[in-house]
DNA sequence: ACTCGCGGGACATCCCGTTTAT
DNA sequence: ATAAACGGGATGTCCCGCGAGT
């Protein structure tokens, strides 16, 4: 990590944003140094593996970014059921703001995973895992049993994830409030 | 007119298993004619919009079959929990028998889709409907009550999706287990 | 000629109109068909040697309307400062119509031919020879001694082919007059 | 840099070429790249608009060349009538020299132009008005008042044009010698 | 640390012409 | 006379990756 250079750290933000609404193969070099406002030449001079190494980077940011959304939920909340309110809330909050077009920011990329881009596959596992162990803990802090609390980590975030692609699919919030409710009755039960 | 419209036909269902392997913008002409033995020459002749027209009746046949499983599983079930049991595990030998490559069949599509793909969206949409609209009355039909059965399909979908994507992306049938014993107590409840 | 189809001549129609506005390479069957509604399957049945007759047509018909052209003015002016006012005023009058799409008919096609289209560059050349023919004549009759008549014609389809090009290029009719007024002088001098 | 910009200008001069000798939809990038012995991949680079923006700039070289053949006319001419002499002498003998393929280097495009190439149509019409100017200021220094220097450049400039499109459609130097005999008369009177 | 220019393959699209069947 | 389907080559465009030159 270390200290990165402005160019670089630039490119990585804005490709993580291009692959959250468009995916891998819809995103291009032309779009990514247009909008990050990079050189052409510098692409293999900070990504020597190229495009897949540049899109692992912004994978890995990207969750990054919701591991913390979950930590301050996770910080903030009372109980199990306010835990999930606060972060399907700040999710269908970015998906608004964005007109139905950045729900989770792996999802794509994970579906469109073939055999010949498999580090990009494992970036969007790990970012899953972290996921699911951030919200298994705080279940856990709330007194649920550990064991049954990884199921409902996994089911939280298996269901979050659905509504994120119908509420998209569907340009409306109501699968994600649906869930939401759903959830948090399950967690509190 | 000879043997025709097979052809058609042999190019609308490869494009849907490239579509649901690949994602649109992975999946090229040159694929589809050769894995479907078409002519280039007949692209144009069948689908005069082009590759969205095409990809738009690939989702479309995609999601006829799996409605045709909730169909069959709605048919053979015995309670709620059985239904789910059963779509889950078609589903989930789907994506195992094809190397984990093969989940959900519209919703790498959907999560795609940009302005310039609005046909595409609303193909989605409309395949999410169905499934919805089906288990709802598969539900229903289980004696449980209409605004309940509407909540608990969707809720069903949602959650599937995102056990494909978790378990596509894990390469893993654990999400798509642990999300079944959920819904079938959700849905027995 | 004979008793032509609707379809057919309606096909002959619609490409002169395309082939004036676009040339030869920018109009294509497609174009040709939709705006003459004509069904495809008609095109080698009336045209069988393909888009290169179906051009020779065109511009043949084409041609013999400036052709009409040509001896209405002659018909009805009385000197020959007159007849140059007429025929310059009838193409000006078009190009200005058509938004300055519709210069002469034939001069794109006969700008564009290559060694591969012969017939078209025939097809021109005949009518330019057409139109000076009937110049010269409109000329003689009006006391112009032969050999100058045949000069003063050509002079005139140059000028005025000229003027055609730098007005619609200039999308303004000025060329036009200021190339009729001279025209005028000379075959009155 | 290498020595580089090399491919750039013989794309340009290829280009210039072709467009003078087939007009812009019969010039595809497949003979401009061979004919200039360019890679295929410097096209976008240079050209970032593509096909368009390398046919204006084409234009434009074309137009300017024309431009330095008035100025040397006008520097060697004594009177006007030679002026006009040499000037249509350096069209006739390219025209001639090329095997009747190579007329003005503009028209073609020129009247190709649809409402989707207004760049094309811009830059056709810069050239003439360019030509214009020193033909006036030629005629001007020679001693003819300037506004009948105007419209007698608008006129040789017409008449040239017409004369260059019959005499390739008619494969035959003999407008060209005519309208200059007439040309010459009318601009030393 | 960065840039220019190359390199050439792939993309979706659209072309004109033909064949086979009415 | 027309239709349906093929046939495949060509179009302009755009792609990602590389290397020589500072």
């Amino acid at each position: 990590m270390g200290r990165t250079t402005d160019t670089r750290s630039r490119m990585v933000r804005t490709t993580a944003e291009l692959l959250q609404r468009q995916g891998f193969h819809a995103t291009g070099f032309a779009q990514i140094l247009a909008e990050s406002d990079a050189p052409r030449g510098s692409i293999y001079f900070h990504f020597p593996q190229g495009k897949q190494e540049l899109a692992v980077e912004a994978l890995r940011l990207a969750g990054a970014r919701i591991s913390r959304v979950i930590q301050r939920a996770a910080a903030a909340a009372g109980d199990a059921g306010e835990l999930v309110d606060r972060v399907v809330g700040a999710l269908a909050a970015g998906l608004e703001r964005s007109g139905y077009t950045e729900g989770c920011p792996v999802a794509t990329v994970g579906l469109e995973t073939a055999s010949s881009m498999e580090p990009l596959r494992r970036a969007c596992d790990e970012v899953y895992a972290d996921w699911q162990r951030l919200l298994a803990q705080a279940l856990t802090a709330r007194g649920v049993e550990p064991e049954r609390a990884a199921t409902l980590a996994t089911m939280v975030i298996t269901a979050v994830e659905g509504a994120l692609l119908l509420a998209r699919v569907r340009q409306d919030q109501a699968p994600l409030q649906l869930v939401a409710a759903e959830l948090r009755r399950l967690v509190t039960a």
